[in-house]
DNA sequence: CGTGTCGATGCAAGCGCTTACTTTCCGACG
DNA sequence: CGTCGGAAAGTAAGCGCTTGCATCGACACG
């Protein structure tokens, strides 16, 4: 039915080897043959077999893009910065999205990914050593964005650094008493970013001479009703305070809620400031530390990319964040 | 390195031939020879090459995702269904998203999907002619999540039913000036979900003996930023809107950003309604008529597998849209 | 007891490429 | 003018499966 390589060899008068060499941009290739190739191969509209291909060579061109529920924002935007960067290395995306975390997670077959896949990419979770081992039994490269796997390389951003930007942005308006709306209580992976935040908050607020009271902390899943729920309950309990960190912008919209709906008004009674960059923090007056989700996504497809390619990965890769101010956060009243 | 198929058969006694067949559970092997297969398949830790299966049968057993920006709500929750309809089919999920709307597309390029995929799903998109033509070509299923594309399949809302439903509870509340906060006015394809829901907007005011005069129609891209300046131009415009319907929950979170600027307090001077069921709706408080993202694209997906078993696929597939009040609709003031 | 039937299995020919190894062809060099 | 060294191209052996067809018994039937 469609037209291989043979026909294109024909076609050109030469043999199906020099065709593929041709095609690929092979440097034993005489120009005038190469061109000859590619004409014929445009007249006849051959397409390659990736099958064939990758069956013959031992490599898909394709890699795992491995997350939790993309519909997050962050994982959406790293995984669309790898797809593209994928894309434009002529690379095929090989999307697995693990069920939502809220349902108990069925454990990650890496196994689905054997003999598909050229390298990995995976985004901010938490693997058990047994997923870590079976990863590591594909025997490819492979990137963590977001979370720090020990043994792999890691692309992200200085998470403490990060939440001390955040506090110090409230420090200097005058804030004392800030609270923290932190990861998930039953994530307590110190690899895992929303725990380098929560450290990063402490030791931020040490450093400025405030307590980081235990009951300043209200853990919360990464959404935006965890973040309500748990603002609500840092409230109740310190009713002091006057500005609160939340490890994430979703989790900080929810604390917005329940601000609101107490009748206080952010960035005048009480201070809110996120970390994310989320798109809508912007329509939402969220102030935040922004981080490059879709440079992460891109970057760690270009490092693994590059791993294929027998280049060696640095062991780390962080972004810098900066400082968004909006109108969620404002002086000490 | 990795174990081969004539291994397993080796190890089992048995030909290759019989290793793929009752590896693959069809119903020519004897039970016995099944286990004794499936045991030595296990004991090797085999798995097949999914390179080698397609080339030799002509199916890859993976599916294309086509969507721009999957970084936007629906999107993702779409593909995100798709991708585990897929995964439990034991199909692969090839990702392929567009660049943003906001940087001047260029053109789909089915070609990068052709020989690797056995079907394809694509997720709310215009498509040039071109561009369908090339898809065609690809001659694999194909079925299209939202908009309507002429000569494939569907999965989708009655957008028009949608925005009656928004309509009638606006209706209900006592308001009779509704604005609409509509698709963007490049996109003026009669296909395209936004246009239908503004069609559906036009009808039920008609219906409902309202106006649905041109200045209470305001285009906007499908963003919270595209909602917000659509909202400001009709404000403007119309200061006597005491109700505004947005043709998503993304842009009409950006409507309410504009009436909060404005100090205008939603829900009871102005009341707003969405379309979609967005994940931050609940958050802030928006009402809106809710569509199941997720089940479209695991139905849509399925539809696909499908047809590539053989069977006929259903030329439209419609979900239920459904009522979600919050407070940001209320009675006319 | 010969034969037809059918389930279970084996044989072997590909599927469409890549690539190690050869061959061919020239120009350069002694 | 004979040789040698490369560049350019060809040869052909796979890569690891699937599947049409042939084979082989075992069994039922006349």
């Amino acid at each position: 039915m469609s037209v291989s390589i043979e026909e294109v060899a024909k076609a050109a008068g030469v043999s199906t080897a020099t065709v593929s060499r041709a095609l690929r941009g092979l440097p034993s290739v005489a120009p005038t043959t190469a061109a000859a190739v590619q004409a014929a191969a445009n007249a006849l509209g051959y397409v390659p077999s990736p099958s064939a291909a990758a069956l013959a060579s031992g490599r898909t061109r394709s890699v795992g893009l491995v997350a939790p529920a993309i519909s997050r924002w962050f994982f959406a935007t790293a995984l669309e910065g790898a797809e593209h960067a994928l894309r434009e290395a002529d690379f095929d995306a090989l999307l697995y999205s693990l069920p939502d975390a809220a349902t108990p997670r069925k454990t990650f077959e890496a196994e689905v990914l054997a003999r598909r896949v050229d390298a990995v990419v995976v985004a901010s979770m938490f693997f058990s050593d047994a997923e870590v081992e079976q990863l590591r039994s594909l025997d490819v490269p492979a990137v963590f964005i977001s979370v720090r796997q020990p043994g792999f390389p890691h692309v992200g951003i200085d998470d403490e650094a990060a939440a001390a930007l955040a506090v110090a942005h409230l420090v200097g308006l005058g804030h004392t008493v800030i609270g923290h709306v932190s990861g998930s209580a039953t994530d307590r992976n110190p690899a895992a970013p929303t725990m380098r935040r929560r450290s990063g908050w402490r030791q931020a607020m040490l450093d400025s001479g405030l307590a980081p009271d235990d009951d300043l902390d209200s853990p919360a899943d990464m959404t935006a009703v965890g973040g309500h729920r748990a603002a609500n309950a840092l409230l109740d309990r310190r009713p002091d305070v006057t500005a609160i960190f939340a490890a994430s912008d979703e989790t900080a919209m929810g604390v917005l809620l329940a601000l609101r709906q107490r009748g206080i008004e952010p960035g005048r009674e009480v201070s809110v400031i996120g970390l994310d960059g989320h798109n809508l923090g912007d329509i939402m007056g969220l102030t935040t530390v922004s981080q490059p989700a879709y440079r992460q996504g891109a970057e760690a497809a270009r490092l693994v990319l590059a791993a294929t390619a027998g280049q060696p990965m640095p062991g780390q890769t962080l972004f810098e964040t900066e400082l968004v101010p909006r109108t969620s956060t404002g002086p000490r009243p």
